[in-house]
DNA sequence: CCGCATCCTCATGGATACTG
DNA sequence: CAGTATCCATGAGGATGCGG
């Protein structure tokens, strides 16, 4: 149901949230459209996903459904097991700031804070929001509010502080990464700091 | 890496242990001899599996590395998701005891028990034993000594319990579960219940 | 036997153009 | 925007061969 090829792609684009057809075509790279069209059926018959057509614009939007959802774990796993390779990066890796979404969440542990912190991550033109609460780690595709730490960095090395692959120092060193000490404790240090 | 067709599955039976090629090949319905191959050159290549020649016998075996036994997470995750089907259980669904290895290992929260506790699984006629004890609980494809409690049923049913979709009195009044209620509970219940 | 390599056929995927 | 239709290239499946 899900080994086809591009299917758990389109599920990966999914779980960051329902998305038009255009949408789910720009983020995956070279799909034809008509395979994309008959994967989305496949997944629709097969109940992964699920087909809404909106009232009121003229909008068809994609949903996973609750079982579609529970694919997060087998994707957020791999998502972790690829980490390695990514902290390579090959010079024909594809960047989009939404997969930040998905990765994060998959890569950080998953925190919680009495006093909610919010961190704004601006990275390949675009910022993506997280935010840490009592409900634990939250990441979603636009920052909804004011931030309490901004992160600027290249998208390797995002993905290489969160996989631990490097630390903060060698990152501000290598003149990579910009934002304050502070900010930067705030998202990857410990606990403690966090909630300071 | 492993998003092309057959080379999850091809870790999947690697996951069990370290495997020569028609072991492989027989676990795997349907692949052709050449793709496995390529598949097997393919994953060596980009260090997923290992190809190890024999010393004494003239054997060759197929291993994961350590990066490529990290994709359990992922296998199992899927293992996870796909319960729900297995559960309704197609016609032409095909059944190999020794998978039971990694479903069940997948399935059955990880307990572990003072005194170590030794159960076997009688399925499909072939035997695979489950040892729970201090380290947590493992699945072995041959059972090595004595069983402390043995069940015996179809494999449906036992994923059915596993998965929690049905529960031990509804198997033994259908008559599909052999075995004392205190072997079964000796698998499926609470943590005090093992321990006792 | 085991561990593949070759050959052939056909289903599937990819690229592009086109349409309600 | 949300797909469909068409055509071509690639990869999968199946049978077979062959050396160790």
């Amino acid at each position: 149901m899900v080994g086809d090829r591009w299917s758990l792609l389109v599920v990966r684009e999914l779980l960051v949230g329902p998305k038009r057809y255009s949408d789910v075509l720009s983020g995956l790279d070279g799909v034809a459209t008509n395979l994309l069209a008959q994967r989305l059926r496949s997944l629709e018959d097969t109940g992964v996903v699920e087909r809404r057509v909106a009232t009121n614009p003229n909008g068809i939007v994609y949903a996973l459904t609750p079982w579609g959802a529970q694919l997060r774990e087998t994707v957020e796993a791999l998502v972790r097991w690829s980490t390695p390779l990514m902290a390579l990066g090959q010079g024909d890796d594809a960047f989009q700031a939404e997969w930040l979404v998905l990765a994060l969440r998959a890569l950080l542990p998953d925190r919680t804070s009495k006093r909610p912190i919010r961190v704004h991550f601006a990275v390949a033109g675009a910022l993506i929001g997280l935010r840490i609460d009592q409900a634990g780690t939250r990441v979603e595709p636009r920052p909804t509010d004011q931030a309490d730490a901004v992160l600027d960095a290249s998208p390797t090395v995002i993905l290489g502080l969160a996989a631990g692959a490097l630390t903060v120092e060698q990152a501000v060193a290598a003149g990579s990464l910009r934002g304050s000490q502070r900010s930067l404790d705030t998202v990857f240090t410990s606990h403690s700091v966090i909630d300071d």
